[in-house]
DNA sequence: GTCTATAGGTGGATAGAC
DNA sequence: GTCTATCCACCTATAGAC
């Protein structure tokens, strides 16, 4: 299955962005890892904001679909947790953030537009583990005390965090520990 | 008192960092916050490397001081990790990151030196962690499963993760939330 | 759609006067 | 130690031929 030269460029982009950071790319860049040139780049985005507001939106739409999957295949809330932690194993392996944890940190730096789209992926993102928290509860599956919204922000941050250090530390291994451990945190004690 | 140029240039390049990120500023921009020329700049840290190998260096000496006094002050472990979390509220109100959670992110931008500045930054926050979770344990007055370190670390991870979000959230209150939960967990059930 | 060429700006860094 | 002036590499973006 052949690719369209957009979906490659976002791929090398967001492959960029992901390990260094929207600042320290630039379309010179991608065109020497596409094999293209700079203008030909700007005739798929216009500029470079244009070419991260797609990233973003391409990102949050894959990442709300497999967290969709998730929701259809599986029924157990503890194993939906586990699932979502295995969507950071990935990146944690490359190296790699999350797309928009790495925007995040360089926030005030983007287009508004840019603002707005992370803003949405956190959103969106944090209601489906608000979900399966309170859904985890109620059928005795899960155990945890207080608010599920402040419980997802956590578990959010924590894995945010851990890809983040990782970068820095390379300890991918102690860190899947990590998010291992955190998730378990929340089995009901009785089961 | 009055601080020397020096201290008042990495005062200003700190705040930057921490706000936008290391490749988001250039000495144009400090030099028009600290009222100078970039040449004047260049003068007191040679290259934009230098500079940033100093702000680390400076953070972590900093940062290790705060946790050392927290030791000489506070005898309870709980008290310690409290006054912990503490340290990381004022970065949160003025939306800032943690120094090196920002320079983690943009890691493989950086020269070695730098990286290996920060690898060790986290290093020492780690270790210290890990002390006051163990003896925290020994005494009865903490409780958890496993590794110190790796709760140490999942603990770092937390922090480093809820200061990320929170650039793009600005949901400060909540994070505050998250991070008092995080601590309070640790808690011994018995005490 | 792709290219070469280039505009117009900013990056880090240096020279040399004061 | 501070400045102005300048270098050169690179940035985003555009013009215009093919």
């Amino acid at each position: 299955m052949v690719q369209s030269k957009q979906e490659q460029i976002l791929d090398v982009a967001e492959a960029i962005v992901r390990s260094r950071g929207y600042n320290a790319f630039s379309y010179a860049d991608i065109a020497a890892e596409v094999g293209t040139s700079k203008a030909s780049l700007h005739h798929h985005f216009a500029t470079k904001s244009d070419l991260g507001l797609r990233l973003v939106t391409r990102f949050t739409q894959n990442v709300l679909q497999a967290l969709d999957d998730i929701e259809t295949v599986h029924s157990s809330a503890l194993i939906k947790l586990r699932e979502y932690a295995r969507l950071f194993e990935g990146a944690m392996e490359e190296n790699q953030m999350c797309l928009c944890g790495m925007l995040a940190a360089e926030h005030e730096t983007l287009s508004e537009a840019m603002q707005v789209a992370v803003n949405d992926f956190f959103d969106g993102h944090e209601r489906w583990l608000e979900q399966v928290l309170l859904s985890g509860r109620e059928n005795g599956e899960l155990e945890f005390d207080g608010e599920a919204k402040v419980h997802a922000q956590a578990i959010v941050s924590s894995f945010q965090g851990a890809l983040l250090v990782a970068k820095s530390q390379r300890s991918m291994k102690r860190m899947n520990l990590v998010s291992s451990h955190l998730v378990e945190n929340y089995r009901a004690k009785s089961s």
